[in-house]
DNA sequence: ATATATGATTATGG
DNA sequence: CCATAATCATATAT
């Protein structure tokens, strides 16, 4: 048939648009749209049997045809309208139009059929979970509301947690907004798109043939893309998120060693209290200002309750675990309180001020009748400990070494003033020879 | 470069 | 929530 063939040379771009229209020209067989010429001045072809004896005038029409729509996008939308709209009110246009949804039906349902519902991606719903699990999805916690409230129901007991994690959180409710402010814009998008594509093939169903399944396909299309741009976003928050944790995380196990200063005031408040290393809430509130106060002067390194309490637990577990370890230091942290408490008693009683070299009390204040009660504490403490290995609830499991090295120390036993007297014959180590020299000063008082 | 000290975190139990 | 014990990871000493 020499109209399919001269169809067959269109170049290849048309070659598709061209199928479409030349089934539909085969399906309609003899009906043609001869003598009605349309507006814009494209002739169809006269009306022809199909006898095939003008050959050569009809392939010039159809020529003329391909050559208009090869240059319809020379016309001016105008021209286009006004074609489109004659077109549309043919009176064949009806006819034609089953015929093409027809044609439409039959190979629309071989295009389908390949691709239909898949299932939910693993990969979006890991992401999902993680952001849900972060906090960045799910129901909107109120953001500077949600950081203020928290805080205030922090301030009274971990207070320094909350401080601490204040500025992590801050970043994560920026994230969670900038995550839902984009989720919302892509929604939006989406739906504007979807309903302006929707828009836009209603319009067309009128001059081509548009099946209701089409057009869901179309917004399946349309949503797929959507969705993935939403897994972009889901996957880069996720992202942001990683790195904010894992900055934090290693901003949280960056060590900075406390000052030397804090450390003299935990050591002296865990050797003052070595029967009992539990410091109160309210001596860890203490501790933890002392050692901020004394160590102002560097950076902003404000040690709080929570690194009390780290301290603490450190120490004792260290201590407890490595007695002849500490024994030096408990020595050395002992003679300073003692040192400090015989001085305090000496002034005391002598009314007076009594300066040693050894140890300039500048650190502690002498003023404070708890620091007293402490003092005579540790005196005690000190001396049954250091004597018997063992005090309290703080008890040592293998306290036998340093019952042995006392022991080597000091034969006798314990008592009383008794012990420091024995000892004083036996000074050795500078550090041993402070402490001694420091209870010795104590019957002072 | 290796070893130790040390602050912080985690796991577990009360 | 607090204590302990183990562990991590870094800081500092050797």
């Amino acid at each position: 048939m020499s109209f399919s063939i001269c169809v067959a040379q269109c170049t290849d771009s048309l070659a598709a648009t061209m199928d479409d229209q030349a089934r539909i020209m085969q399906s309609i067989g003899g009906v043609s749209l001869a003598g009605h010429s349309v507006q814009g001045g494209m002739a169809l072809p006269p009306p022809h049997g199909h006898d095939g004896t003008d050959g050569d005038g009809r392939k010039q029409d159809i020529g003329d045809i391909l050559h208009q729509i090869m240059t319809i996008t020379d016309q001016s939308l105008d021209e286009a309208q006004a074609k489109k709209h004659g077109l549309n009110c043919h009176r064949m246009k009806p006819a034609l139009f089953s015929v093409l949804c027809e044609i439409k039906e039959k190979t629309g349902l071989s295009i389908r059929g390949a691709q239909e519902e898949d299932p939910p991606d693993p990969q979006l719903m890991r992401l999902d979970n993680m952001l849900l699990a972060e906090g960045v999805a799910g129901p909107e916690k109120g953001g500077g509301s949600a950081a203020a409230a928290a805080a205030a129901a922090a301030s009274g007991g971990a207070a320094d947690n909350s401080i601490e994690h204040s500025d992590y959180r801050a970043k994560l409710t920026q994230i969670r907004q900038i995550y839902h402010t984009e989720l919302e814009k892509y929604e939006q998008a989406c739906n504007e798109f979807t309903t302006h594509v929707m828009n836009l093939l209603r319009e067309q169903s009128r001059t081509r043939p548009i099946s209701p399944k089409e057009i869901e396909r179309m917004v399946g299309i349309i949503h797929r893309k959507f969705s993935s741009i939403q897994m972009q976003l889901k996957q880069s928050t996720c992202e942001a998120v990683m790195i904010l944790r894992s900055r934090f995380l290693d901003a949280r196990r960056k060590r900075r060693n406390f000052s030397k200063q804090a450390t003299e005031i935990l050591n002296e408040y865990f050797y003052s209290h070595l029967s009992n290393p539990y410091p109160s809430e309210e001596a860890k509130e203490e501790l933890a200002k002392k050692c901020s106060i004394t160590v102002s002067q560097g950076v902003g390194s404000t040690i709080t309750v929570s690194q009390v309490s780290n301290w603490f637990g450190n120490k004792r577990i260290r201590y407890k675990k490595n007695i002849g370890k500490f024994q030096e230091e408990a020595n050395l942290y002992a003679a300073k309180t003692a040192v400090n408490a015989a001085q305090a008693a000496a002034a005391a009683v002598q009314n007076s001020q009594a300066n040693s070299p050894t140890t300039p009390n500048s650190g502690f204040q002498m003023k404070d009748e708890d620091f007293q009660l402490d003092s005579a504490e540790s005196k005690n403490t000190l001396l049954s400990n250091m004597f018997t290995g063992s005090s309290g609830s703080f008890n040592l499991p293998n306290s036998g070494d340093m019952f042995l090295s006392m022991q080597s120390l000091n034969g006798d036993s314990y008592q009383g003033a008794q012990v420091g007297a024995n000892v004083q014959s036996q000074v050795g180590s500078t550090n041993q020879g402070q402490f001694l020299s420091a209870v010795l000063v104590l019957p002072v008082y």
